[in-house]
DNA sequence: TATCCTTACTAAATCGTTGCACTAAATCGA
DNA sequence: TCGATTTAGTGCAACGATTTAGTAAGGATA
């Protein structure tokens, strides 16, 4: 149970803990050959690793990331977890993941934990709810908004990682258009999040300019299981937004979902109430979560470039100083099958 | 960016280092509580909180378990992670995932990176393929494995937390054989490990006591995406295997799955052939994500109770001592609507 | 042979916390 | 009033690696 230390090597080896030190740092300026084999020798002889604690706290740096996200039952941020940890990887970091469920004591107390490890930085896919506490994070080390923006991050020096969330609506009511759809509906939860607020207005926006009927269906949740679990939510609420889509007055012939999650909710809400997708009603969501290839039928969606997000997102982290503000991603449109043409009226 | 000392707090506060030091870790005997007014005010006053590598060099404990698995962008291992995070806070423990992709070279690397951090144990729900690479490991720290056994742990100090595969598939069987089922499929991949193999037995045994005919239906990767990541290739698995099911002699009126995403696989496999669900074919999948839910029809599944699974894992790496050997949990029959009595015929 | 470089290492201080061993001050019993 | 006991702290040596400033040994130069 108890470790090797440098002092076992270097007696092993027969020199000085320095030598090792400077063998395990690349520091083979003045050192014979011979006197490397030697402790190479040693090192795996003994399985020597050294010792994180005891190397940071000399160093003062650390190898670590943070990453917050709402929950890693999610399967959106188990792919976003996925990504960090890639990208991590390329730059020899780890990442310490976090899983807050929206909690923002939950949000401070891990901050705190993640700053006690010394962090290099913190990545975060969750809310940022409190502002003031966030303050004391930042000045302590870089944070990286994940696809979250509240406007007035500016002054918290936060950088942002997103992706265009006015483009990716955008590319869905083109796509509807060019189908042929006139009237389309953009399902989502209370726009709290400036991601939400930039989706509809690329929505409304493309909508007018291609002159079709942009309808906002805005699901509250009024009632239903509160359990976020997995975010659960938004299938619940995308699920019980059917009923509106096919009772709206202006008889949307397509929908837009805030993501896949509900999108998902929306087609199984839409199943139950008889409509054949997309056959009836073409339905269209946001992320590419794995799950939208075996939807059935498989769903047409705007995937978000996590990897290339993840990567710049860390590089924000390794060095804060180069493009400080903020980087735009672009959607990429993924047609499957749950988008055709409007039915014949 | 520079954050305050213990020595910082101290001066502050009028007092010592060690009564800081006293103070932090609960040490309050001997304490006047104007003394600890004093501290507390002067630790929230800097925002200090104790540099956890300087603790860890000292004491010698970190507060941190690693956890192994194939991918958290598979819907299940990113739950799994989830409750092992929700266990471990429990215990005040910290948790850094790694995500293996299966590959053993990359299992060895995180695990010698986990040791480095001093983390108190580890907890693989991935392969450990390196049977003699894990010796050491196991040497150094507790090791639990998830699901996982290989039949030959016994002789490495592996405790071993896993459902009880072997009533899952039993359970699965009654439940079709008392819809009226009279010839069942499993759909598996190779059985390489032991837990697929428990799967295999409990459905045979099963069938035999119900006197059902079952057919074992192992599905090889010949062709198709070697892509592996998040487990996408049971997904595809399940789907070319669908064929192999509507084409079977023993004519199965229902499949069991080796779990849910293969399941779903399956399930689209059976509808491009035309087969509804369940009024053809019944389907079952084991683990109950949460995609089961939000299947065309609901996925009626074996739920592993990984709540309790991730408790248990988490115990045995805090208290290797008590109950070292493995522990089995029952798994529970979730009936939703992919399951039906079989077609008159 | 004495002086000065190189080369190839090593000694020792240090990072921030901990916790044992210690002590100064206050209280008590007789 | 003196010694003993309790109370409320403090001093200091670790933990295991890093790193700066150093030195011993060997060769070149004069």
């Amino acid at each position: 149970m108890s470790e090797p230390k440098i002092q076992d090597v270097a007696r092993l080896a027969g020199v000085s803990p320095s030598s090792i030190s400077n063998f395990l740092n690349n520091r083979m300026g003045q050192m014979r050959p011979d006197t490397q084999a030697k402790i190479q020798q040693a090192i795996e002889q003994l399985g020597y690793r050294p010792n994180n604690a005891a190397r940071q706290l000399k160093t003062g740096v650390a190898s670590m990331v943070g990453l917050l996200v709402p929950s890693l039952a999610n399967q959106f941020f188990g792919a976003l977890a996925c990504a960090v940890e890639a990208a991590a990887a390329r730059h020899h970091c780890h990442v310490m993941t976090f899983s807050t469920f929206r909690d923002p004591e939950r949000e401070r107390a891990v901050m705190a934990d993640l700053l006690a490890y010394g962090v290099k930085g913190i990545i975060t896919g969750s809310a940022l709810s409190d502002t003031e506490h966030l303050a004391a994070v930042t000045s302590r080390c870089p944070v990286v908004a994940f696809d979250i923006k509240r406007g007035d991050e500016s002054h918290q020096r936060i950088a942002t990682v997103s992706m265009d969330n006015a483009a990716a609506t955008t590319l869905a009511v083109e796509h509807l258009a060019m189908l042929g759809h006139r009237a389309v509906a953009l399902v989502t939860p209370p726009p709290y999040t400036l991601n939400r607020q930039e989706r509809i207005r690329g929505f409304q926006q493309a909508a007018a300019a291609a002159g079709v009927k942009g309808e906002l269906i805005i699901a509250d949740a009024t009632d239903g299981p509160t359990d976020l679990h997995g975010d659960t939510r938004l299938f619940e609420l995308g699920r019980s937004a059917a009923a509106r889509i096919v009772t709206s007055s202006a008889h949307p012939t397509a929908a837009i979902a805030i993501n896949d999650m509900m999108a998902i909710g929306v087609g199984v809400g839409l199943k139950q109430l008889g409509r054949r997708i997309p056959a009836d009603i073409s339905l269209i969501g946001i992320d590419d979560i794995f799950f939208c290839a075996a939807h059935d039928p498989p769903l047409t969606t705007l995937r978000q470039p996590i990897q290339a997000m993840a990567d710049a997102a860390l590089q924000r982290i390794l060095t804060p100083d180069e493009a400080a503000d903020g980087a735009l991603f672009a959607p990429e449109l993924i047609v499957r099958s749950s988008t055709a043409t409007p039915p014949q009226s």
